[in-house]
DNA sequence: AAATTTGTTTAACGGTGTTAGATTATTTAC
DNA sequence: GTAAATAATCTAACACCGTTAAACAAATTT
């Protein structure tokens, strides 16, 4: 009886439902507020069954630190397919990770926060490499013309990455302090650095 | 009776036990380790004695934070005076910054981290204001010939601040990665924003 | 020596992540 | 259709967390 599917269905759903909630709960009261009790509440279960889903509460955020890799490689795929030109699609790129850390807060909170979890896991992730592999090919398109080394490319996306990260973190614990300000030290940043790659 | 002074003396003795414990606790085991209850253990007491001296969790972290600053202020004030023209001392001071992060991880973590205490209170100490004259005089001297706006020394350290954080950070979480490619990318870094500063 | 203040602890509240065991509901086998 | 087996779900508990109130012990003041 073809019922097995349908039961399948509904547990991805609970699952998703899951998610779904910790999200909700996240992002009305901050990752602090977060708990297994309060998921429970929201899928109207009690707090086990979600034991059932998932091995522990950091399986729950590995999760979500996925889904949220998979947005920001969406997002960034489509700013580099809206460009031609080598500089701009890495402009676009960044210009699209900074506004991912934004509008999705929570998750870029989640990936690159300080406190989370730790790396071993996140580097065994292939979403996280999809992404590296985007802004590191890019990067060597642009530099196609010197030849570079591996270690070059990877040392500038390093610094790319930190000057970014630097910007949205300050910029996320002083939250709307001067919009305008930081719009205008993000562009002056990338276009110092494409220079400084160029030459 | 003069013994007044003697209960005082032993008082202080014990916050700083308390503040020494915490930081100890957390070198040992990590921030998410640290709780009042082990707290008390290592100063042999039991927990709610602490609340004599703090009125909570919090105020046991932002009095590190506190320290820290100082230590902070310190170092990059000693850094300063090493050098006599200004360009070098600029340089000198966010190695300075730098070396501290790892020096000092944990207060770094709790002073910078993402997810610690709310700025509200950080903002009101004037410990932090003596680290950010310190830097913004001394890029205001590098940029006297042009007279800047204060607006525009601002966001350089900004941008300056972003850059070291943003280094520093993704060096936390993977860390250990590559020493000698850090100490590369920060020497690239300055040095191209340094000109950039001066151009 | 009695009364008062100070220092310290015990016990508790409500919260956390997590697990074991009991209970209910559903599916399978006869 | 009823009985056995399996799956789904909940209750209760453990050990921890930050924090507070009340009880107790020690020192100081009167």
């Amino acid at each position: 009886m073809g019922s097995k599917e349908r039961i399948q269905r509904l547990k991805d759903e609970t699952r998703a439902n899951i998610l779904d909630a910790a999200l909700q709960i996240v992002k009305e009261d901050g990752w602090q507020a977060l708990s297994m009790r309060k998921i429970a509440d929201k899928i109207e279960y009690t707090a086990p069954i979600i034991y059932e889903y998932f091995s522990s509460k950091e399986g729950i955020l590995l999760e979500l630190t996925r889904q949220g890799y998979i947005i920001l490689g969406k997002e960034i795929k489509a700013a580099k397919s809206k460009f031609t030109r080598t500089d701009e699609q890495l402009e676009g790129m960044w210009i699209a990770y900074w506004n991912f850390a934004f509008q999705y807060k929570e998750f870029y909170q989640l990936m690159f926060g300080v406190d989370m979890i730790c790396c071993e896991q996140k580097k065994s992730m292939p979403e996280t490499e999809f992404l590296d592999k985007l802004f590191f090919d890019t990067i060597k398109d642009l530099m196609k013309a010197e030849h570079p080394d591996e270690d070059v490319i990877c040392r500038k996306y390093y610094t790319f990455w930190s000057i970014i990260h630097g910007l949205i973190s300050i910029n996320m614990v002083n939250r709307g302090r001067n919009e305008e300000m930081n719009q205008h030290i993000l562009k002056d940043a990338l276009k110092g650095i494409i220079k400084y790659i160029n030459e």
